[in-house]
DNA sequence: ATCACATCTTAACTTAAGTCAATGAAGTCG
DNA sequence: CGACTTCATTGACTTAAGTTAAGATGTGAT
């Protein structure tokens, strides 16, 4: 699995030898098992996951309703808010379905930079670039209709459509099941007629 | 103005005399009257800004309506996406009032965190504190209702609510001007009666 | 002072999501 | 196998935002 973790990495630095085998001794990669909970909400936590395979999920419990707020998937990294914020979790994370992450806790961080500094500066920028990314979700999310965000997820993460519940995926667009299920109709119906 | 910057600084970091002179030498505030453009859309820029005074709005032109997504003010940075994706901006960023801004463009970068490589650091801790941030602000858009919304901006940029037209508003939060209307209606009913 | 333009409000009507309740379909377990 | 649970769909009704259009208010410019 490291081998995965490794081309990730290819796409913005070429490893030296010392810091693969730094990397590797590291142990980061963990199986855990679909329906695991990693994160509760009211849990402090220092821990942030890449995803080698399967799929994460965040949702806040309000009112006894989950809210899922987003869906981690194959070479997606998940830095929860609370590491950030040192205050405890507003949400929960937890396994859709079995996965292989790569672990770290944010205090390996400061000796791992000093160590070497190229990664601090990679995750400079890699950490720009998810905040752009997270912009544009959000302009996305924010300038369109539930049933275009469902057009708009069919198109950019078609996978998602196959591996997650319905009702994960309506609270995910900001609807009830009910509502999804009506707009799928509706847009069946127009593609019938077309 | 100057001093408005390093005192923003003095949060995250304690500037030496060197960086200080280097900061003021790069020379990079300026005033800027109401109204000007900064970015257009399909525009490139590598240039970013820093709110020292005033308030910037960002917006994109959707079938001839302008979609705010966003309202920066005293204290907030704007890198704009085109600037991270090197793609043609898609929306616009204009002052919102008078504005007096510390701009930088990108090509700046590099040397500067050379030669001060503490600043690179910085910007990772801050950029992610900006990620969790903007973050923190999608959730809790998808998570509330137009009015919720609303009341959610009342409690946290009460000075929005005065410095920006309505019809800005009301795009910001998701909804046509009438709808805006409409809940400040109900919201003085309901404390009419209360 | 008035005219033009921008902004905000109101009203009547349409559209789509929320709510509640019932039913159907699929999978699990004893 | 049948009982149970979970998830998805459907229908009837409610609620709130969108649409269109009309006025009210305000502001700046000439």
């Amino acid at each position: 699995m490291e081998q995965q973790l490794f081309q990730y990495l290819s796409k913005y630095i070429t490893l030296t030898e010392e810091e693969a085998n730094e990397l590797i001794s590291m142990d980061l990669i963990r199986a855990i098992p679909k329906g695991s909970i990693l994160l509760r909400e009211g849990e402090r936590s220092i821990r942030s996951y890449f995803v080698l395979k399967g799929c994460l999920r965040s949702y806040y419990l309000i009112d006894g309703e989950e809210k899922t707020t987003a869906f981690y998937t194959e070479n997606q990294g998940v830095t929860p808010q609370c590491v950030t914020t040192q205050e405890p979790s507003a949400y929960f994370l937890v396994c859709v379905e079995d996965c292989v992450l790569a672990t770290s806790t944010s205090d390996m961080e400061a000796p791992f930079f000093e160590k070497f500094p190229r990664f601090e500066s990679l995750c400079r920028v890699l950490g720009e670039k998810m905040l752009t990314n997270q912009q544009m979700s959000f302009d996305a999310y924010m300038n369109s209709t539930p049933e275009q965000r469902y057009l708009l997820l069919l198109e950019n993460r078609p996978d998602l459509i196959q591996r997650v519940p319905q009702y994960q995926l309506a609270s995910y667009l900001g609807i009830k099941p009910e509502s999804l299920s009506r707009i799928r109709k509706r847009l069946l119906e127009k593609k019938r007629s077309a």
